[in-house]
DNA sequence: TGTAATACATCGTAACACGAGGTATTGCGC
DNA sequence: GCGCAATACCTCGTGTTACGATGTATTACA
């Protein structure tokens, strides 16, 4: 998937994922699979940017002897989500115009 | 709208307002006003790009005294859009994941 | 014993949209 | 005739971002 298209569905992607049930980083990257794929750099880099911007709060928790960072969704995060839902229609009515441009003859 | 969200599809709303008829700078962002706003810099950096990739050529012109450039799409550039329109089903499953994480309680 | 999987992290880079600023002409109101 | 909006082009610097490369450490299994 072109790069550019995903820039701004992952950060939602990524609040979907945590939205009903906290979730770490690895966990994150193997629930989104089927739908986008990303690197960990990649997740890392957006988990901290929505850390900032308190879309949503960590939370250490040791698991098996390894460390987990478990994050949860803030009701900040939850609006994110809202907006790009509202957001959807104007991306819609792009696709439409980008598909309505064929030359009928 | 999010400026993350344009990123993808502000190359091919480029392309498809010069698609069916070739149009210069300030006609194409009048075109895409009802759907993308674009700022003259952007646009230019955009046509820029576009002309690299070969996704488009460009011609001088001289109208009513003034200098129009003609942009005019190429192979590659239809490909380009129909690159994204193959691209639309993966963005639509990833909006269906987002909207489908409700809680049902 | 080694290798995959789990789990975290940082750094540098390239791509990109945009605001701010610039040049020059036409056309209209006053 | 003067100013200003509209038309039409352009450049530069900046901040945001996704990603590959790289690093650390543990568990599980062949």
């Amino acid at each position: 998937m072109d790069i550019q298209l995903k820039r701004g569905l992952l950060d939602v992607c990524v609040l979907t994922a945590i939205k009903n049930d906290d979730s770490y980083g690895y966990k994150i990257i193997k629930d989104l699979k089927p739908y986008v794929e990303l690197s960990e750099s990649t997740l890392y880099t957006i988990l901290k940017r929505l850390e900032a911007a308190k879309m949503l709060t960590v939370r250490s928790a040791e698991h098996d002897g390894r460390l987990r960072k478990y994050y949860h969704i803030t009701q900040a995060g939850v609006g994110r989500i809202e907006d790009f839902k509202n957001e959807w229609k104007e991306v819609v009515s792009i696709y439409h115009f980008v598909i309505k441009e064929e030359r009928h003859e």
